[in-house]
DNA sequence: GGATTTCATATTGTATACAATTAAGCTGCG
DNA sequence: CGCAGCTTAATTGTATACAATATGAAATCC
């Protein structure tokens, strides 16, 4: 199941049966608007996610919010510890490293493979995305911008036509957000901008080589752009620490 | 006095085999043994599973048998249809494609990184598996055979240590032992084995470039004793498929 | 006064109960 | 005899209740 169920109206050839009209699946919505809060920043790592809490916001029971939480588990947004509960996760470096790592391996060769494939509308959905993108950045919405950024990787995966990777590279994405909250440097994001624009080019050209080659560098500034040697606070773990020092 | 507070710590009595030991999580175990049924096919595909039957066979309460399916369908080795329950994933000839290819675009980098850092400890581990993946063999024992031959890889992704890539490819070989137990074309199962041996040497060596060669043609192997080109047959699909009366 | 033990509270893990939806069986009619 | 429509049984979705564990605070002991 996709991290976020987007509904789309491609005619593709295979006439799958995949109704998807419109269940009000209470677990997905939580889920969702979870993933949401945690892209777009405005839930910190390692930020305690209680179950009463979060069912009294969405207005349902515990058992569909654990089972939005076990979702989001899954992918790695959030992490369950046995009778503590569920927070944000918090990847350390090593698995900030390895998320870019995977990322290298993953998307140029699925940049590729969607210059070779993108339709008209392919194109206009990305330039849409880079539009929105520019609005946001421009409205100083930092996090809708970086959730939106990553969207657009994501919409090169699905374009790419290939559903096991593109779910691999869903998550690999929600990842990077959490690390790019905890170890993005600077204040450099109209770079992206810059590079996905060009992207798009490539991909409208159907330039196979140029995605390919656009992606991997895009990649290696997304990675320099990051700072892994400083150790992220563990915010939970202050508490702790503080309590034998004052009071 | 409350008549429900059955406590079986009792120490006086003889110690039972199988206890009802349930701290390290019973989710786990179940979701556990039903990943195992399927991997050793046990379970075929599109197999229903039902909530009641499954907790009463673990002894378990629906929470736990639902917590186990849904983490199953996150990793696509359990298909969950709303309102419907969850079945034994049947992989369609593009989802098994697909698995193949992102296998061949994750494991050749993973076999040369393996090949890097593997410890005397790691080969003996390795050698271990295709020693009993050979007497799974030789006892006819089909579906074992697959498992472990599957765990091979896997062990190969862990000593790669990766982390991240080394859970795609626990999926990866999750799906593909679905696959396999729909599209297996030969009996011709002991070319792994020799193949494995092979691999198993160059890590040994440390011969990154010839661990990295081994796995790519290991895959393309394994890929042409596949026959994608027959439908497999989709049994609670053919309902659907009767019913016209639509809206 | 500080540290430790003990008890109370809060939160999670699991089981059960109720509601909603689906699948099947049955009757009645053509 | 077959099919439409309804009724009933079974299964899943959700909520609530109970049990187990962890967290935090008060009381006690040194």
């Amino acid at each position: 199941m996709p991290l976020a169920s987007v509904i789309l109206k491609e005619p593709s050839m295979q006439a799958q049966p995949i109704p998807t009209r419109k269940p009000p699946d209470a677990t997905q919505k939580v889920a969702d608007a979870l993933a949401l809060a945690i892209h777009e920043h405005r839930l910190a790592p390692s930020t305690k996610l209680g179950e009463d809490e979060i069912g009294e916001i969405y207005k349902v029971s515990r058992t569909v919010v654990r089972a939005a939480l076990q979702s989001l588990a899954h992918v790695q947004l959030v992490e369950i510890q046995r009778n503590k509960g569920a927070f944000v996760a918090s990847p350390t470096p090593r698995e900030a490293r390895e998320v870019f790592e995977a990322r290298a391996l993953l998307e140029p060769r699925t940049a590729r493979s969607a210059a070779s494939r993108a339709t008209p509308r392919d194109i206009e959905i990305l330039k849409d995305h880079i539009a929105q993108e520019h609005l946001a950045l421009d409205a100083g919405d930092k996090g809708r911008a970086i959730n939106l950024s990553g969207r657009f990787h994501i919409e090169i995966a699905r374009i790419a036509d290939q559903d096991t990777i593109s779910h691999f590279i869903e998550t690999l994405i929600a990842r990077s957000s959490l690390v790019i909250a905890l170890y993005w440097r600077r204040e450099s994001a109209l770079c992206e901008s810059h590079a996905h624009h060009a992207l798009v080019q490539s991909i409208a050209d159907g330039n196979e080589q140029n995605a390919e080659e656009l992606m991997r560098s895009h990649l290696v500034d997304l990675n320099s752009a990051l700072d892994l040697r400083d150790r992220p606070v563990q915010v939970q773990n202050l508490r702790e620490l503080l309590q034998t020092t004052d009071e």
